[in-house]
DNA sequence: GTCTATATCTCGATAGAC
DNA sequence: GTCTATCGAGATATAGAC
């Protein structure tokens, strides 16, 4: 059994590192710092992961597999694609309110041109499989209105709530963490995505 | 005069720091790093700088500088709310694709909760004024579709192709930084401000 | 498995020769 | 203004007692 799942030092560790990575990015972060976070010693850490490019992997992995978990079931079922474009979304959204330190901490590392890169890859290559299935045929499969480019779209709105909203702060007036405001959140997503297909449906007519 | 303008020694090292800082944020560069990538020694940093934070606010403030400009105009001029906001999305297209670097950067200090944020605050705080001007009497004050929604959406849109895309790799198919690309990029951002009109229109007939 | 202690390195920043 | 040399702090990582 893996000892990062139960209760132990491990854990701790593991979770004090996610919380700190996601935080101030791997160069930002020491192993002292979160040894202390854990409540463990320094050494632990190394004892424990061997090195921190190790540790940070560890934290990566973790959550790559809870968000294809979170996105495996979401778009699957039945309905029409609108209905399941509006699930995925609801997916979307909720996998990263629940995991707003991971939303950071993908951000933080694509943006900064990470090694650990191909680890994010694998995570989004999921998501665009499943925007692209949901909408094969809806679309052109190239192009201005192709399913990659709707992929990227979705991706950059949903983020840019989870990760530069706070960041803004009194300039969007209140907190965007609370119910109120996410509920707004989630309502203007869900309106874009109805905008976006109405105009599709344009294009199909039209065609 | 300023000696950065011109080609000295401080003017190479506030280059190599653009980009190094771009590539791997505040706390992943150091100032061997910097003084390397410009071919100066790295007391000449300090001499020029004085400081590491110092001299990333001096990064910071030249790009933001940068952004105003090229945002300045290009909403102001006259033309329907429709015109203006195609004119602003080209800007910031334009301004996007010519400073790459500076996208990275502004993406990477926000997702890692910068204590430089203030600086970034105040680019943020022009661009939305600027759509809230466009947009003013094409949504409601408040609520899922009011200006400061739409623009988080947009800059999420922008920025996701800026910073995700070559991040994407193969996923993408082609390099993100050709001329088609763009070009196929900037019409799908155009076609989803279409889109966007265009179910506001139908709300407000609604109303 | 968990500690203390420490080896070794690199960091930001400075002093002082030139 | 630009160099070499170096400081003290804090980093990663390891050795070895328990």
């Amino acid at each position: 059994m893996d000892d990062t799942a139960s209760g132990g030092a491990a854990a701790r560790i593991l979770s004090a590192a996610e919380e700190l990575f996601a935080a101030r990015g791997f160069a930002g972060v020491s192993a002292r710092d979160i040894a202390e976070r854990a409540g463990e010693k320094k050494a632990s850490v190394f004892y424990h992961f061997g090195s921190k490019p190790e540790l940070f992997q560890r934290v990566l992995e973790r959550y790559y597999a809870a968000h294809a978990e979170a996105l495996g079931s979401a778009s699957a079922g039945p309905g029409d694609a609108r209905e399941r474009l509006h699930r995925l979304i609801d997916a979307y959204l909720d996998f990263a309110e629940d995991h707003e330190a991971y939303m950071r901490l993908v951000q933080h590392e694509i943006a900064a041109g990470s090694e650990f890169l191909p680890e994010v890859q694998r995570g989004l290559a999921l998501l665009l499989d499943r925007v692209q299935a949901i909408l094969a045929d809806l679309v052109p499969a190239t192009g201005p209105l192709s399913a990659r480019q709707f992929f990227l779209t979705f991706s950059g709105i949903v983020n840019a709530y989870q990760v530069f909203a706070p960041a803004l702060g009194p300039l969007w007036g209140e907190d965007p963490r609370k119910t109120g405001a996410r509920r707004e959140r989630r309502a203007h997503v869900h309106w874009v995505a109805d905008a976006l297909l109405a105009g599709l449906e344009g294009e199909r007519r039209r065609a």
